[in-house]
DNA sequence: TTGACTCCCATAATATCCCATGATAATCCA
DNA sequence: TGGATTATCATGGGATATTATGGGAGTCAA
């Protein structure tokens, strides 16, 4: 089972590259190609970004959609039309397309965010407020959790 | 079934490797993979590890989620980004991240404990001083243990 | 030519591999 | 039983490989 776990900063250099991690890669030639899909997040200020898995599994399901809704005619054309499929370099480099720079507010450094099967990027900074954010609603659902809250839930059943 | 048990307190090196115990190793391996999987507690500064079993547990609860889509992704957020997959080399030791050394507070020694299906790695001085206090705890609601009475018999002739 | 983009190489930092050692625990044998 | 031999383990250190990153040179198009 390969996925995409932990992060890692990386700096963007003057002409613009970036090293994708080398453990990202790993699983993202695992997936059989060594490129990656990237998007703009629809929900925050960041970069989702995949290999043909991902990319397979929106495909489908914008595809199910299709058969229910005119509307979701639109949101396929702007999924698609802001997606770039970027392969790296021998040295494990990609140049980020202005459009995704823009909408994730990257300067010089970015954040690659493993979430299982797909990952993020994100700027270093807000990145880190986005976490705290996530850690406090994490910590309120925690029971939901199971094995990672299994103190907790211990301690609850002997109570 | 092999679980993890007992504790042993090791060195952290110059170039910041540490052993994994030789007996948490075979519960790994029994697991069908020589690397651990930690990720920071949630709960205390300390660092849980576990094996396949462990990051099995918790991908399927976060798959579980799925319906509560806005806590799932704060979950799966703060989940995955912290949680690193290290292979020990063949001498059985690792290289922390930062993050988590930092997280833990970890300078040159830390302690694996056993904990079951999952362990935890703490600044030993840092585990001390939560063991008394666990102890306490312990003590005060030594009713309610119950079926376990051996433990009950122990703590009164320890006193 | 200029600018954007590759391809290729150099380098420093880091991580990994491999071997050596001392300590402790396990085994064996008279 | 007791003493000696073997394993096992944590740990140190040298050698090698990997990784991120900087920069030069070539390609292509406008």
């Amino acid at each position: 089972m390969k996925i995409f776990l932990s992060s890692a900063v990386n700096k963007i250099d003057a002409k613009g590259r970036i090293s994708i991690p080398a453990t990202f890669r790993t699983v993202l030639e695992f997936q059989g190609y060594p490129g990656v899909y990237l998007f703009p997040s629809f929900t925050s200020k960041s970069i989702d970004g995949g290999g043909l898995e991902l990319i397979n599994q929106i495909s489908e399901s914008v595809e199910r959609m299709q058969l229910f809704a005119e509307e979701t005619d639109a949101l396929s054309t702007s999924l698609f039309a802001d997606t770039y499929n970027l392969s790296y370099d021998q040295d494990g480099r990609i140049s980020l397309p202005e459009s995704l720079m823009e909408h994730a507010n990257l300067k010089n450094k970015a954040i690659f965010v493993g979430q299982g099967r797909k990952f993020q990027v994100w700027n270093p900074n807000d990145f880190e407020e986005f976490k705290e954010k996530a850690k406090v609603k994490a910590l309120e659902h925690r029971n939901l959790i199971g094995p990672v809250g299994l103190n907790k839930v211990k301690f609850e059943e002997i109570d």
